[in-house]
DNA sequence: TATTGTTATACTCTATAACTATA
DNA sequence: TATAGTTATAGAGTATAACAATA
């Protein structure tokens, strides 16, 4: 097959889905980091920050600052874990689950819409493809 | 379907793609955006800076390094236009095209082996896919 | 006056190494 | 001494504006 390479068709397609995150997220008043440690939140349970930095492929420094700032827009609590008091326990507010959900609603919407114009088979396989990758590459 | 999102995902596989690519380009002194300004430069025709950074979709400020570098490395020469002495015409020499042409075997070999594990229809739908969701974004 | 290529500046993002408090 | 979280510093990457040469 003579096609463009992945790493060109990739960074294209990764461009345009983050191009149509943005003003989603940026309606929801968070960063694209941000989002991504919600999103790390809501499956893992109760992490400390080191294993939230590990989920996410995110460095702990700089997990930091998206800490912070999602802390003060009270979307997480930090809490000291008492059973070892050099770990910081992080979870979801209410008010965090919220956006996440809304966020996440209005993403699969915007992914829906890019993708609606391949045929079905090819949708799927492309969805199962990508996966697949992604698990075994781990 | 419920898979992570496709921002997830294409980024996962993206970082994939470009640790299994930068062994083959640091092996020809090549950085990634050197690569992709070669690979642009094999396709059109004897570009202006201008048209080049119009179709790497890189800035014309941030061009220049790449095209100093490729320069110095003998890959690419600079020479101006005689119709409009403002243009500067990029093109490959022989030892440019010679890299490029191992580079790229070199990473088609890359993304045979990466693809692999897919069952061929799927891989097939899958190139497919990503093509046509690339040229149709545009 | 507008455009091409270039340089300069500031700003963001990232990587690394320290520091503190606990263990 | 080792680890979790934090801070500080320097480096790479990026965006923006300004500049010289040419149209």
């Amino acid at each position: 097959m003579d096609r463009p390479e992945l790493g060109y068709l990739l960074s294209r397609l990764m461009r345009e889905v983050m191009a149509r995150e943005k003003p989603i997220l940026d309606g929801a008043g968070l960063e694209m980091w941000d989002y991504a440690v919600l999103t790390a939140l809501a499956d893992s349970d109760a992490p400390t920050q080191a294993q939230l930095a590990a989920t996410t492929g995110r460095d702990k420094t700089r997990l930091i600052g998206n800490l912070d700032r999602l802390e003060t827009q009270g979307m997480i609590v930090r809490q000291a874990d008492s059973a070892d008091r050099r770990n910081r326990i992080v979870s979801l507010t209410a008010a965090g689950s919220r956006v996440l959900r809304s966020c996440r609603e209005a993403i699969g919407a915007m992914e829906a819409e890019l993708l609606a114009g391949l045929e079905p088979a090819d949708r799927a396989a492309f969805e199962r493809a990508l996966t697949d990758l992604v698990v075994t590459d781990r």
